[in-house]
DNA sequence: CGATCTTACGGGATTCGTAAACATA
DNA sequence: TATGTTTACGAATCCCGTAAGATCG
């Protein structure tokens, strides 16, 4: 029994109309091609559904009882494939997106704004975790696109670069060293250094970082959130150093940064998506708004607004 | 946007391979034609629901969301075809009757059953009613097959005569007139005559043809149930007229009955149904076995067996 | 006789299968 | 290299539209 799509859109427009001439404009069909489009839907079927003499024309009991279905059958395949086909134009759908706490505090309101002009029917959801929690997000699936740091090469993950984060010094308002455009790390640490706790990605990657200088580091207050550092740094509790990312939050919160030198410190941020598994059109475009937001020159940009060059 | 059955198919076969070659098998088509199928469905969706490369196989995120849909989609369709085709297959479906009550009573149950037997799967509705409330249903569609008494030339109704139902005598055991083979109206009127109430056609009609032959009706009981006039004359209370049909009922209330002549009055009783209405498989199948019983022959046969010539 | 559905038939598009090319593990 | 998918192409099928035929009111 092989029926089609046309034949049925065929017996529920001459149903509708009670009449074959009529019914043709609405399946672009000529008068007898629609006549053998019926013809054959009855034959699969086993029986007639409609009753026609020359003059007139009905609705067999049978047709008459499947003529609710039918027009079920076509509304259900109608909105189906207007759903699918509308994920794909991007008119629909939804993506989950992690990102570590600093960007998503600082760059990603942005790029969602971006986001819901370009895709206003697509629901995002977005994750603010931990840079580690980012990368495991994505590896099992949780979400398909990710913003972190480079999780470096692997079997099952995929990173795309965005920009450099370097880290910057943050310094209480009138302190003797914002006079300079830069800053060494020996410079900075003759202050009290204010430092995320141990388990910190960040916090490691310094300690590593100085030590192949030559720099200890000696700290004096740890706290668990960048927010802090700023908080305490403006309070005239010490000095700290935060990634680039958080330049305009420190700021607001009343710190000032510069750029640190001796040694540079950075790190990659970028997207981490899953390998092999294809992304929805809808995390695609999450991606490009990313990739076209420039991030690189727009947290330089910001960075210089406030003295960091 | 033209997407068929076939290419659904041809989906949700790849899908749950996960192989276009184990697909084809499924849906019977060449590994070439299946790949083409698919090429043409994503083409017309506007996306990509497979993501192939030679060695593996893997649905994107909207082709993972579009899965379970299809899938639905294509059960609702199979679903619903079988059952229309079951209608016309007598496999399923519903047929409502009507039927005047002595007709209800006596010879429709084993129509009933025979029915039954041939079509387990169609559920049947009887309506017992009155013989003009017969034609009254079939004509506002309540039911597709009435049997009652011929309704006349009718503009909405065509009647197919099933047998003629003679009235016969109603007597009590012992009445000197069981002696005869047949009795005259004339000589059934010098008992006590036991009638039906006055709105009853029957009642009509036995009065009409009586005058017709100068014969005046005296009538000593009325009842509005031809089981009442079978109870009263078992019980020796008088005598009556009752259409053959009933001829089994009475015996079994304890009134034996013979033909009555002079004048022979009988009317057709017959299948009414409605004029330019088709009928349902199930209703004609019905009606068929209603021709099949030999109705005539059987109603006389029971008259034999209880002394009706 | 006129309106409407059905049948007949030729042309065109679609779709199929075989065979060859291509791509990945 | 081997397995599995896609492309190429000739052939068959299906489907459509025009024209003629049939039927009912």
């Amino acid at each position: 029994m092989n029926i089609t799509v046309k034949q049925l859109r065929a017996f529920v427009a001459v149903a509708k109309t009670q009449s074959f001439t009529e019914a043709c404009a609405a399946v672009h069909l000529s008068q007898p091609a629609l006549s053998i489009a019926i013809k054959n839907l009855e034959e699969e079927i086993g029986g007639n559904l409609l009753v026609r003499t020359t003059r007139t024309l009905s609705l067999s009991p049978e047709g008459e009882a499947f003529l609710p279905t039918a027009q079920r059958l076509l509304a259900d395949w109608d909105n189906a494939l207007e759903e699918v086909h509308n994920r794909f134009a991007l008119r629909r759908g939804k993506v989950a997106i992690a990102a570590m706490p600093s960007f998503a505090l600082n760059q990603l309101p942005l790029a969602m704004l971006r986001y819901r002009e370009k895709y206003p029917q697509i629901n995002v959801t977005v994750h603010d975790v931990l840079a580690e929690d980012v990368v495991e997000m994505v590896r099992n699936g949780r979400v398909e696109v990710g913003v972190s740091f480079d999780p470096g090469e692997s079997e099952d993950l995929l990173f795309e670069p965005l920009f450099q984060d370097r880290l910057v010094a943050v310094l209480p308002v009138e302190h003797p060293l914002l006079q300079h455009d830069s800053i060494s790390w020996r410079q900075l640490l003759e202050g009290d250094f204010i430092a995320l706790q141990r388990p910190s990605n960040l916090r490691l990657l310094i300690e590593q970082q100085l030590e192949e200088q030559g720099i200890s580091l000696a700290v004096e207050f740890e706290t668990h959130q960048l927010a802090t550092i700023g908080r305490m740094a403006a309070t005239g509790l010490g000095v700290g150093a935060v990634p680039s990312l958080c330049i305009r939050q420190m700021r607001e919160m009343g710190a000032h940064c510069r750029t640190l030198v001796e040694p540079e410190i950075s790190r990659q941020v970028g997207v981490i998506t899953r390998r092999r598994y294809p992304l929805s059109m809808a995390a695609q475009a999450m991606v490009q708004v990313l990739r076209d937001m420039s991030l690189q020159e727009l947290i330089a940009r910001e960075g210089q607004a406030v003295g960091v060059v």
